[in-house]
DNA sequence: CTCTACTTTAGAATCATTATAAATTAAATA
DNA sequence: TATTTAATTTATAATGATTCTAAAGTAGAG
């Protein structure tokens, strides 16, 4: 289990400087064993019910701005309204579901290795990602 | 080459009347070889120069949703700020350069097959899509 | 303790998309 | 062909996510 040490030393190293507002949220995304799906919508909820007291939208997007800069979080690649993010920053891969609209982590071996055969020119691969739509099945 | 009459009937077949904006639609996107990725920005831009006259927005995003409603567009799983949607509707998957926001597909042996060993009970999958993002190599 | 740069904040601005409701049009029917 | 009806288009307003702004607050260096 983190501690708020843990969390001010990721930050101070990270060269963000551990505010009150950027400790709360990492206690929520981090202090955690199983990974986390979120929008900022969400978030900002349940930092509103986990303290009692709110921190304006506006952080919470910077926030979450910077943890996915530093490599703290992962935005996942869904042609959904709103953003989607996952603690897990990992190789991995999705479901996501269109009724609930919750993402489901695929463990590695649920997938197989994806072998991506084609090459341009002057172009790197930044990342593979493979996201598995499913739906109710009546 | 398709002409207007194939698109007429392609509309009517699937229960859609042919207005004029439906087959001006039908002329940019349809009457081409190679498969075509658009954003309802882009694509309203191209019927404005193509036609010289310009289809309302609303109706542009009417029509693109009912081509999709009906199978004949894809739209891909991007996170960015606005939809992709694909014109080649086959199964397949693509590269996004994320320098240029562009689309490029990948051959279904560029990628080969992928198999989802994980089942979730009561749900079934829809779609299965690979999105690759690349970048500047420098 | 003071200063400066970094942060937070509320609220405005932006952008993609959807909703609304009136005007237009396709096509069925008389 | 004229009439009628339901589908379609349209301009505009509304919505919702995200970013911008500029003022107020705060962390950490000296």
């Amino acid at each position: 289990m983190n501690n708020n040490n843990d969390f001010t030393d990721k930050l101070r190293s990270s060269g963000l400087r551990p505010t009150k507002q950027r400790l709360q949220i990492c206690k929520i995304l981090f202090d955690r064993k199983e990974t986390f799906h979120f929008t900022v919508n969400s978030l900002s909820k349940i930092i509103e019910k986990k303290f009692n007291s709110r921190i304006s939208l506006a952080t919470v997007y910077n926030t979450i701005q910077s943890f996915k800069k530093k490599g703290f979080l992962k935005e996942i690649s869904i042609n959904a309204d709103k953003s989607y993010y996952d603690t897990n920053i990992s190789n991995h891969h999705h479901f996501f579901d269109e009724n609930s609209k919750e993402l489901i982590d695929l463990n590695p071996n649920d997938v197989g290795k994806i072998n991506i055969k084609k090459n341009i020119p002057g172009k790197k691969i930044n990342s593979v990602e493979v996201l598995v739509k499913i739906a109710n099945n009546n």
